[in-house]
DNA sequence: TTAAATTTTAACCATTTGGTTAAAAATAAT
DNA sequence: ATTATTTTTAACCAAATGGTTAAAATTTAA
């Protein structure tokens, strides 16, 4: 007979996922957690054994949240500039949803690299790369693009999508910025950056 | 009669620079500074009077140091493609030498967006924006380039060079890249970044 | 309805943390 | 050489922290 109460569990986990994206492993509070939640903090660590457990859980979540899609869209059977069009569009979208989500996880990655990089390369994007490489090489042979490695080219795509989302107090500091100018950069970067990334390839 | 000593001082600010990039403020001990600076915690207060204080200078200089040069080469003299050419290559040679540097301030952004907001906007970026913006105009009604805003230009500039040194574990997980690999990459970038840029504005 | 199992709680614990105090040690001034 | 000042230290402190324990409360099973 198991009766974890599912709604606790989530009630807290969804709790903990805030809080942890607020102020990191090392800055959130099992006590602040439980407040949060409405619980007790025992009761916490009734459910999750420890801070660290929490922690990978959450985490977990979060690194496949950021990189959800990033597989399905690039397997997919489309023309390479439709392709990097949805991945734009759907890394923007996103983010713009959650916008802690890559410092978060870029953060706690730098924190811990060995520890995660196991996790990372969990995430099937090798073959996935492999495919793409061949599609870039094929429109390389067509003459449609510029010589250019699947490496670069993700690298050029999630740079250009992600960065001002890591980077938005700076931006906004920088370019003098209020929230509603600093949103309209980034909604205006879905056309902005594809467009870039085309005019890179030709 | 003051006395402080300038060694001891500088050895402590060196050590907390190591160790607050390491582990962000929250991670960070004052026990751990003082230890590997050699010292006694009492001393660290002596010199520095908190955790916050010692913290502030050192973010301080780090935040300069990431921004240091961005706005002279934007104010000199220089034709726009060449300006673009040493903004790339400062960039990505100045965070070979301090990897650390951007997901440091950035993250500390992240957590305390307000307050550093304050500092940001201290910098004198925005006269120098505008300049840029005219150099950029001038050269769009040239026929030149194309149609862009100094702000986008200048996003998509920092994300093509920082971004992959913050998502140095990331890269080299999904990539499957050595450390090697992961740095004979970033060296490439460094014509790769420019060249997209050029070809992004033509 | 009672007993068993599970969830939730209040209280407690040992350790860690940033910071303070006062004295020892070192340096500078007279 | 002595005194004054500054630096450095060891010891101490109150509060915070992640975690534990045992009992109360609730739910489930018989």
């Amino acid at each position: 007979m198991k009766r974890k109460d599912k709604n606790t569990e989530q009630v807290i986990l969804q709790t903990a996922r805030k809080i942890f994206i607020q102020k990191g492993l090392a800055g959130a509070r099992m006590q602040d957690i439980a407040d949060q939640a409405g619980f007790n903090k025992a009761l916490v660590h009734y459910y999750f054994t420890s801070k660290d457990k929490l922690f990978d859980l959450v985490f977990e979540h979060e690194m496949s949240n950021l990189f959800s899609n990033l597989v399905a869209i690039m397997s997919a059977d489309l023309p390479l500039f439709e392709k990097i069009e949805n991945i734009v569009s759907l890394d923007i979208d996103r983010l713009t949803q959650f916008p802690g989500l890559p410092i978060f996880v870029l953060n706690e990655m730098s924190r811990n690299p060995d520890v995660i990089l196991k996790r990372v390369k969990k995430i099937p994007v090798q073959k996935v790369m492999n495919g793409f490489q061949k599609q870039i090489n094929s429109e390389i042979k067509k003459g449609t693009i510029k010589k250019i490695t699947a490496d670069q080219l993700f690298i050029n795509i999630q740079s250009l999508c992600i960065f001002p989302f890591i980077a938005r107090p700076m931006i906004k500091g920088l370019l003098q910025l209020d929230d509603k100018a600093y949103l309209a950069m980034i909604e205006k970067r879905k056309t902005e950056v594809f467009q870039s990334l085309v005019y890179q390839c030709h």
